[in-house]
DNA sequence: GCGTTGCATTAAATCGGTTTAGTATGACTA
DNA sequence: TAGTCATACTAAACCGATTTAATGCAACGC
């Protein structure tokens, strides 16, 4: 219960001023010719009592936190838990802290979050961002925040962003599909408005268009409970036994479909050939292995913390980076043609 | 660019002191006997200009951030990301922010991450604590702050804490392995002085001694790069090939381990029986399903927010609650008795 | 008519820093 | 000897809230 050292009880100790104690502190010695005795007397006894500056009290003066807003989905899903773990890594070391949010997408969510981020002083947004926020984001940049979008971003709203090239991804995926031989091939996803599953989508068709042959597409409302998301996609595979492969919209979406294709004890790929985007554990280790579009990760974390930070050094000056990356189709089963050849 | 509003300017819009409006907006209206006419004209002229008090002067003033700190071994772990999601839940309806860190079980880092929550004056602390913590918690809890610790304990430090009975579950699970007709039974964990680690290996022992079989335990060093986990786990089991069931520690562990019996070609569970502490998707899915032991997340970490709300409100009064929730044993694959049978 | 009490409100101190605008001292110039 | 300048440091204002201790005023009892 020790009452915390104070900067004027640095500056007591030692009959000075907290004014020179804080140049000091602050890396101003020089400029403000403070004597090398006394900025070594002061350094001496900070270390010795363990003195910490109040960082609240700093930031009130200041207007600056060392903290960044993570805005994400939905942080228990692993696409977005291992990007917040590379951006914490990366911020960290540059003695910035992460406050995170999950959004569920939810556009009334993200407004209040933004609010309590804003009154929290952080100094930068990263955000994965619903639909219609166009209006809270733009608020946010014109009051100085920089704000860098991920995942998908607004094309009504001129800032940064770092996506991946949806589109080609799963034309390229759908392609994949056909050139094996499947032709009844549905697409099966998360309805949304947002940028990244229009895309997704559009890749799908236009490969389909191309190779002349019927889409199917099912779009599935995002639900916190699993259950009311693998029931429609379990009625809908259901309803149209025809279909020979299915390419899912997301990681969250790939793992429900699995399930489901467990359920109806279809066999992967010789009753059903299943691409997903997104790839992780699940689809790696399942058997056989199931064929995923892999975001580059690390690259995406990398590139929104770096964009970021230049931003909060340059006092959010330079001109707007809009980063498109991207995917990798990892090819796991060449199913059909090769009948279990190996 | 506009500057934001205080409550100078409320108070001074409508003529009247900054500590009446403070008071209204602190609901002590009544008590300070202020008329219900002016609480009105204030609760007015604040909803028009969207007047939101300075949460950090407010911190700054009252020593409350109505930040909690968050501290779990890797965000990125679907163990981990699903208790944060659901604690953040919990405590954002209470008016809660949380900032978490990832640990990496590093004590070092640690020690710097609780520094810095400490000056950003959190509230409290949930914890995954890595070893040698247990003076930089005693010091947490002495200086007043409520800490809750999960997952593992400190057995030295008298603190709050939600774990899962882990020696009875491993006991378990190695009984129902012995059961199943499995005698080289292996236990592949991460090396760990950490109580959750400790109990894992003492309930394996207990099974496997009370059934008079030799015992074959693996401890890797974790590291963030999954090679030189997967790499360890291959030579072992090459070096032995005997085994024919195997436990594994966590949830990263059991699956870095089909990993390598995916590269050796074994079949689980025909070569080799898998069972898995931590339950989720990839044991789920993988055919055949692979056996697991379900720690009860969404129980755990109700308790764990509960604990550590009650605390934030009694002003850290009451006795400390150490809660074991036991675990379930999801068995997936009756395995060689009934001999692909279905 | 004077002291007491209740009511409605507020001035000023406080939290712990940063920043602005000085000040005191001695050396050097003219 | 007064004026300028550099040096080494500091008093006080400020960030935006909360909280303590008062204050002015009206009504009331005696």
């Amino acid at each position: 219960m020790t009452k915390k050292i104070s900067i004027v009880d640095i500056a007591n100790t030692l009959n000075i001023s907290k004014t020179t104690v804080s140049f000091i502190l602050n890396g101003r010695a020089q400029e403000k010719r403070i004597s090398e005795e006394l900025v070594e007397r002061v350094l001496k006894l900070v270390k010795e009592v363990g003195y910490k500056p109040n960082s609240l009290a700093k930031s009130l003066r200041t207007g600056k936190s060392n903290i960044i807003g993570l805005m994400v989905e939905d942080i228990s899903n692993p696409f977005f838990a291992s990007i917040a773990r590379l951006i914490e890594d990366r911020a960290y070391e540059k003695g910035y802290r992460i406050i995170y949010c999950s959004t569920d997408n939810d556009t009334g969510k993200t407004q209040d979050l933004i609010t309590m981020f804003r009154d929290r002083h952080v100094d930068g947004y990263i955000m994965a961002p619903p639909s219609n926020i166009d209006d809270d984001v733009r608020s946010l940049l014109k009051s100085g925040s920089p704000v860098v979008l991920f995942d998908r971003y607004l094309p009504e709203v001129e800032t940064d962003y770092v996506v991946v090239d949806n589109q080609f991804s799963t034309y390229n995926a759908t392609r994949h599909l056909i050139e094996q031989g499947y032709s009844k091939i549905a697409f099966i996803t998360f309805s949304s408005q947002q940028s990244q599953m229009m895309d997704r989508v559009t890749g799908y068709k236009n490969a389909m268009k191309e190779a002349k042959l019927k889409t199917f597409i099912k779009e599935v409302d995002f639900n916190r409970n699993e259950e009311l998301i693998i029931e429609p996609i379990h009625a809908y595979l259901k309803k149209n036994p025809t279909i020979d492969a299915v390419l899912f919209g997301t990681d969250h979406m790939g793992t429900c479909g699995l399930k489901v294709i467990n359920q109806l004890g279809l066999k992967v790929p010789d009753d059903i050939a299943v691409v997903s985007f997104d790839d992780y554990d699940v689809f790696k280790l399942h058997s056989p292995p199931v064929t995923a579009i892999a975001q580059p990760i690390e690259t995406i974390a990398d590139n929104i913390i770096t964009l970021l930070l230049k931003k909060l050094d340059n006092g959010n000056a330079q001109t707007m980076q809009k980063i498109t990356l991207s995917t990798n189709l990892n090819i796991r089963n060449s199913s059909k043609q090769v009948v279990k050849a190996v």
